[in-house]
RNA sequence: CGCGGGAUGGAGCAGCUGGUAGCUCGUCGGGCUCAUAACCCGAAGGUCGCAGGUUCAAAUCCUGCUCCCGCAA
């Protein structure tokens, strides 16, 4: 059907990787695969190959990794590949002038929000963080600016109160990998009109920040609430414990009559669920939190190992 | 050589100025109770990651391995 258009892929966390896997199964031709260059990680030093990297090696496609994308030398690596057209899925860099006039059917994004809302870097966790009820995935064309090419398609995902950025994350990548699928076949199909974004509806969606992260437990439980769910799996809400940092990485609303306590206090012991924590408004029951250097582990494990027991008051700072 | 933490009965931890192992929880049995995830009594369960070394004696000191994890990226 579409075999004889040729994709250029660019993209590079676990986001994209069902985008381009998808393009592969859909029989598209990937003239090749873009992404960041290999950077030292790990815990030692090691390679650290970003995950769509992986992936298109596993698929045996050719991958490129320019430190610059202006580079000359890039620009006619590109060009030599003669694209119909460039995917990008997250790939991390706004693409100049040059790369997108390059492919004659342009460049198409896929974004895990509803444009023109949460365009930037963190869509996910600023949606959930946010405490929204919908999000969902956007396809549109590229332009020079950050997320606001026009519009093609867009699919909404309903948010769960209980559900995590690591969820939502993976329900995102795959409806947007078939919205591609769907997107391209009308592109192709020349049956899709692109609708410009509406700049007075945006919202940005600003990299996390290690004050996104730290717990003030003046707020109400269902900000904390959300700032948790929000920031897990990664990279977690914490709170201080003996000076180190402990992570709350599963909680949930617990109801608490008004009552003359410090918001950070335990309050109370759920047997076999864990510990409740008295916030600005209402209560959170901790079920999973992850001490500093360790793995997550059940709330009542930490209480059990810790000592942590009911009147002990978590601090803003 | 990026920084660092850890491997102790089912879980989470303590013990590490050397003298055969302790805490909270769980499990099993019994008791109390209208009842209970509550309470009381009792029990089982550990070659203290592996291999060497020092010593009268090592979970505790030294050496070498293996594995796990956190941070930073």
């Amino acid at each position: 059907m579409n075999q004889k258009h040729r994709i250029l892929f660019m993209g590079t966390p676990d986001f994209a990787v069902l985008s381009l896997r998808a393009l592969v199964r859909a029989g598209y031709t990937l003239a090749g695969v873009v992404t960041q260059p290999d950077r030292p990680s790990g815990r030692g030093q090691k390679p650290g190959l970003s995950p769509v990297k992986k992936e298109a090696l596993a698929l045996g496609l050719e991958v490129y990794q320019p430190v610059k994308i202006k580079e000359a030398e890039f620009l006619n690596t590109l060009t030599a590949l003669q694209p119909d057209l460039i995917v990008t899925a997250a790939y991390g860099r706004i693409l100049p002038p040059a790369v997108l006039e390059l492919p004659p059917f342009g460049c198409v994004n896929v974004h895990a929000s509803l444009l023109p809302q949460y365009r930037g870097a963190a869509p996910i966790h600023r949606a959930v963080l946010n405490g929204e009820a919908v999000s969902g995935v956007t396809t549109m064309l590229m332009n020079e600016g950050l997320d606001t090419g026009d519009i093609l398609l867009k699919e909404p995902v309903e948010i769960t109160p209980e559900m995590t950025s690591g969820e939502l994350h993976d329900i995102l990548a795959q409806k947007g990998a078939d919205l591609l699928i769907k997107t391209l076949e009308l592109w192709f199909a020349r049956k899709l009109e692109p609708t410009p974004q509406d700049d007075a509806q945006s919202s940005y969606a600003a990299p996390l920040a290690r004050k996104d992260e730290r717990i003030d437990w003046d707020r109400t439980n269902r900000q904390i609430h959300n700032q948790i769910r929000g920031l897990e799996p990664w990279p977690g809400a914490f709170t201080d414990y003996r000076g180190k940092p402990l992570k709350i990485r599963e909680a949930r609303l617990h109801p608490l009559p008004e009552q003359p306590v410090q918001p950070g206090t335990v309050v109370e012991v759920v047997k076999g669920a864990g510990f409740a924590v008295q916030t600005g408004q209402g209560g959170i029951l901790v079920t999973k939190v992850q001490p500093f250097g360790k793995n997550v582990m059940p709330a009542d494990s930490f209480m059990n190992g810790y000592h942590l027991t009911k009147g002990f008051i978590f601090e803003n700072e």
